[in-house]
DNA sequence: CTTCAAAAACTGGTATGACCAGTGGCTCCC
DNA sequence: GGGAGCCACTGGTCATACCAGTTTTTGAAG
């Protein structure tokens, strides 16, 4: 294996087993390069290793720290390149979600339309299941009535999109729960939400179904963009990422 | 902010933005330092960084690759079961163009509402191949245009759906030109159209360039229908060469 | 003595050029 | 045809010099 890959794996080892505190500095690029022997270029890269993985933050001119930790989500792995990415890019989120309007709008119109008998009760036991359960503790059981949903719009390419972005819609699924949900007029709203949309599939009502849909997704949208920028929400924002959306070529 | 997280950061949203698919490989640090006028150093170093948040592999002697991290939805294989699903079911089409009614709308929102000048540049660039090309050869100027406008949503969700539906897509335009386009009055319709689609997204209106564009995606896939219950549609075999997509950003 | 600005001594950031080490294709010889 | 070796790639490492922020030291002015 690679020297700066070694070196970055002692070094986060040493930081996790507890040897170098949050904030705590880090020896400098060239002492590191000295006591262990190799060159400044190895060390820089290791060093640029740990900083994707998030655990250093480099000042210029100041030096490397150890970057305090936020509390993660649980239930998915942390680790996991998708979890990294999106805790990179928060703003993926928000691309999400602007797609998912769009989706979830037409497969409740779909549902609403095409559901048989079958597609329904599924529905009403995923709607019941929702409801009974305590929304703070799984995530599961609101991505389970949105499913529902989508297969019952009887649309192959809908149900095989939304399902291969289904990781990801966990995810913010996950989220909107864990910063929407504490807040009790958010939950009250979304829950009627969800009872709307609910009601409107199974009064076979097309165009409100969508409209009901496509505003629940707008809804939890806006609601989050609200808490971002309050500066309260879970999601990690990115370490440096350039102010301006724009990518500039 | 240093060179080496702006390259980082740049290749990231390369990656996302569809630019460049998993499993690809990406140039050479020496090629990437000479194109970005760089040290290769910098580009070592911006490596690392997405090394270290799982967004490439790197292989000694052979290079670095994207890795697979996004949900896949690959449906560039032909013998995928969506693509097979599409054979023998042509029903799949009418499916595919009403999610398409909803993603092609929301892309031409997006891209009206955020299309810098360098999309715009590209997208008339587009426009005007289209324009100039007799559609009864071939359907990739008609693809290219709508790509286009995709990629200017600055979506990156977006595009990877939709990049992941290109071949069923293209199969669809092919289809749509086959047939629609040997009617001089559908052929002048969707040439208008597109004008029109291009003349919102062009004139920054999202609100006009969604509805235009979902309007579009709506007229083909009536007139399909219409053609299909007489009996007479063509439905012609998928792309076969790979899409040739720039690596520079 | 205190004050404060210039200078020196740190820190990380970049550039250059050389060389080592795997990988793969190509040729040339058997 | 088949293998051995050469050669042109790829990434990995090193050394050195310099640029650019930050902090400390210094030294002269008040």
């Amino acid at each position: 294996m690679a020297i700066s890959q070694e070196i970055s794996y002692r070094l986060e080892r040493l930081i996790l087993d507890g040897g170098l505190a949050p904030e705590q500095k880090i020896p400098s690029e060239r002492q590191l390069a000295t006591r262990l022997g190799v060159s400044r270029a190895v060390i820089r890269e290791a060093l640029h290793e740990l900083q994707g993985r998030g655990v250093i933050e480099t000042r210029h001119g100041k030096g490397s720290f150890v970057a305090s930790m936020l509390p993660r989500t649980d239930d998915l792995d942390p680790q996991s390149p998708l979890m990294l990415l999106f805790e990179g890019h928060p703003r993926t989120l928000f691309d999400l979600l602007e797609v998912r309007e769009q989706l979830e709008g037409q497969a409740a119109y779909l549902a609403a339309k095409r559901a048989t008998t079958l597609d329904l009760h599924r529905i009403t036991k995923a709607y019941t299941a929702l409801e009974q359960t305590d929304p703070l503790t799984n995530a599961r059981p609101d991505h389970n009535f949105h499913q529902a949903i989508v297969e019952a719009s009887h649309n192959p390419v809908l149900v095989h999109v939304l399902n291969g972005l289904k990781n990801l819609m966990l995810l913010t699924v996950q989220a909107s729960v864990a910063n929407l949900n504490p807040r009790e007029e958010m939950r009250n709203k979304i829950s009627r939400q969800h009872k709307r949309i609910y009601q409107a599939v199974m009064a076979k009502n097309p165009e409100a179904a969508r409209r009901i849909a496509m505003s629940h997704v707008r809804f939890v949208s806006d609601a989050m963009r609200g808490i971002e920028q309050q500066g309260t929400a879970i999601i990690r924002e990115p370490f440096n990422g350039p102010a301006s959306v724009a990518t500039s070529p």
